[in-house]
RNA sequence: UGCCUCGUGGUGUAAUGGUAGCACGAGAGAUUCUGGAUCUCUUUGCCAAGGUUCGAGUCCUUGCGAGGCAGCCA
């Protein structure tokens, strides 16, 4: 895959970008990420970071994370620092300078660091703004309105307000005295009206052919204590409301949203225009959410599969959330790689999730380092090798990257292979051992297969083997060629660990279409095995990424103990011969 | 139903009125001490019909299809 790219993205967001800067419209081009703290960031909202931090980056400008946490029914303090934490970790290094520092008078930083890398995001630079900071801004812009005959306070219930918004028919409330509106306005502040009772809406066009033209709800009663705010307040502004004005007091130039907000959009003009702002107004500019097949993006449908049991939490390395791809093992700047290669449209597209795998698998060709382990092993004993003897041999580090050296593994007399490495009766072109058939063991020597030994039930349990002693790598008779290569272990001195094998969490491209996406969960998503590891896996490190030879990519799991060593695989090499296999 | 938006190979995208490219996937071959990687090559596309123009994927009209919105969620 074309590695990250020296030349910037190009998508119609960026020329609108860069038309604005030409213009002179703007000097300084500020963008944001505005999360709601209800749930863990995922894949798509990798795409959105990547648009606003890049589009920052490339410009020279800032971009602001922001909670937009108006509603406090529905969002903690824990997600915060989730979404803290994964925006760094996928920042760091490439977009971080452009992370508003000025977020850091909000409040002093309380983020945890991240017990599975370590990373730790408690810098005070490092804070996230909140739409709820500005609380009382809004809450001064509300009253502008009323006092300007632009809003008013409306007695209806839900129900009723709903009625008549589809019906296109006016509140009674509609032409509310200004003064009487301001002292409703006040009292609903001071806490004097329960749940529901009243609403601030604005006053615009009840037959407007847009729906959230026709006299939407400003401002809502709740007496619920919110993450961020505490109990200071009993009326939230909605999303439409606050949203606008926070860019607006950000001083955002763009401000980047998925397509479902198109609608909402005149409403955004139609706010900052009410209000007659001094300074230039944000431009809010819509593209299309990410979706990738095999798996679920919607942020209900994970917390129902967190919260059912049915994953093992958050970050479970088969969910696309951004600590799930994590502790799979997936880095940040294969993410980045690939919300490049997506580019950035306004059709909603089903992005294959080979897109993804193919980032992966482009990244850690070039980085992984080599190792030999055998998942499902089978024993094999070197009848002409001598017994108790143990010779190291030379194994490279990375074909693809010289520096990364090389490194000693040890073989034996008696050692483990792979158990698909060997059949009885193959098919054609099965190059690898088989009853009176050679194989090359890397790095080693040529071994000929001489006797099946089984157990009762008829099972192979062992091979005997005559290695070529003239073979060995490097040696005398190296260049005899044999169709076949395999990986191997030294059994005596073969390190045991934990292997999580993960699959698709699902079993249909397109979950969401299907009736009910539980249904298709991929009952075979997880498998846990004990495989036979060259000891130089003992000494894993957390940061880097190994490839298990002829097998898969995987890196160490946060789980993993000084003597009980967890690898999570985070993707299988391609294998054609598996597709080979499948056609005979 | 109303309103908004979007239709380029199987998938994701490029083209800014001037030769429809790229990537992923798929297929074939070469090479290989990873059936990986690498290198060749191949395949498949402008939703449809009109119009404007010397020239239309691009502009206009109509039709068809898809997605979004119609919460006191965001």
């Amino acid at each position: 895959m074309p590695l990250p790219p020296n030349e910037p993205p190009s998508d119609f967001i960026r020329d609108i970008v860069a038309d604005d800067v030409r213009s002179g419209k703007h000097t300084k081009i500020h963008t944001r990420f505005p999360p709601e703290p209800n749930g863990y960031l995922h894949i798509g909202h990798t795409k959105a970071i990547c648009l606003n931090f890049g589009i920052a980056h490339e410009f020279g400008g800032l971009c602001n994370v922001r909670m937009d946490d108006t509603n406090p029914a529905k969002e903690e303090v824990e997600y915060v620092n989730s979404i803290m934490a994964d925006v760094h970790w996928l920042i760091d290094g490439w977009a971080d300078k452009n992370l508003n520092p000025k977020a850091a008078l909000d409040q002093p930083s309380t983020i945890p660091p991240l017990p599975w890398t370590g990373y730790a995001v408690a810098s005070i630079d490092h804070q996230p703004f909140f739409a709820s900071n500005y609380f009382e801004p809004i809450y001064q812009y509300a009253v502008q309105l009323v006092r300007s005959g632009k809003a008013y306070v409306c007695d209806m219930t839900p129900e009723e307000t709903d009625e008549y918004r589809r019906i296109g028919r006016e509140s009674p409330f509609r032409e509310r005295e200004v003064a009487e509106n301001l002292d409703l306005l006040a009292r609903m502040k001071a806490g004097e009206f329960s749940d529901g009772a009243r609403t601030l809406r604005a006053k615009i066009d009840m037959q407007s052919p847009n729906m959230w033209l026709r006299d939407p709800v400003l401002y809502r009663i709740r007496h619920a204590t919110h993450h961020h705010t505490g109990d200071a307040w009993c009326i939230y502004p909605l999303y439409d409301f606050a949203h606008c004005l926070s860019d607006y007091l950000e001083g955002i130039t763009h401000s980047l949203c998925t397509l479902e907000f198109e609608v909402h959009r005149p409403l955004y003009d139609w706010i900052l225009e009410a209000l007659e702002l001094p300074d230039s107004r944000p431009k809010q500019i819509e593209f299309a959410r990410l979706n990738l097949t095999y798996t679920v993006m919607s942020k209900r449908k994970l917390k129902q599969l967190v919260d059912e049991g049915l994953v093992r939490g958050w970050d479970d390395p088969r969910l696309p959330t951004i600590s799930g791809m994590r502790r799979r093992g997936v880095t940040a700047s294969v993410l980045r790689a690939f919300s490049y290669h997506i580019g950035i449209t306004k059709y909603p597209s089903l992005t294959e999730v080979d897109a993804l795998e193919h980032a992966i698998r482009a990244e850690f060709n070039r980085s992984a380092l080599r190792r030999l382990a055998v998942l499902r092993p089978l024993k094999v004993v070197i009848t002409n090798y001598p017994e108790g003897e143990m010779e190291e041999l030379d194994a490279i580090n990375n074909p693809e990257d010289p520096s990364a050296g090389s490194r000693k593994i040890p073989f034996s007399r008696e050692l483990f292979i792979e158990s698909a490495d060997f059949m009885e009766t193959p098919p054609p072109k099965y190059f690898r051992l088989k009853p009176g058939g050679e194989v090359r063991l890397k790095y080693g020597y040529i071994i000929k297969c001489d006797e099946v030994v089984k157990n009762s039930l008829g099972e192979v349990i062992e091979l005997r083997c005559s290695a070529d002693l003239k073979s060995k790598s490097g040696g005398p008779n190296s260049q005899r060629k044999v169709k076949g290569t395999i990986h191997w272990v030294s059994a005596p001195h073969a390190l045991e660990a934990e292997v999580r094998l993960y699959d698709r969490l699902f079993t249909v491209p397109d979950p969401d279409a299907e009736g009910d996406f539980k249904a298709f969960i991929n009952p075979h998503s997880l498998e846990v095995l004990t495989a036979k590891c060259e000891p130089s896996l003992g000494d894993a490190k957390p940061e880097l990424r190994y490839q298990f030879e002829r097998l898969a990519y995987f890196s160490l799991d946060p789980d993993s103990r000084p003597n009980e060593v967890i690898f999570n695989r985070t993707i299988t090499l391609r294998d054609t011969w598996a597709k080979e296999a499948t056609k005979a």
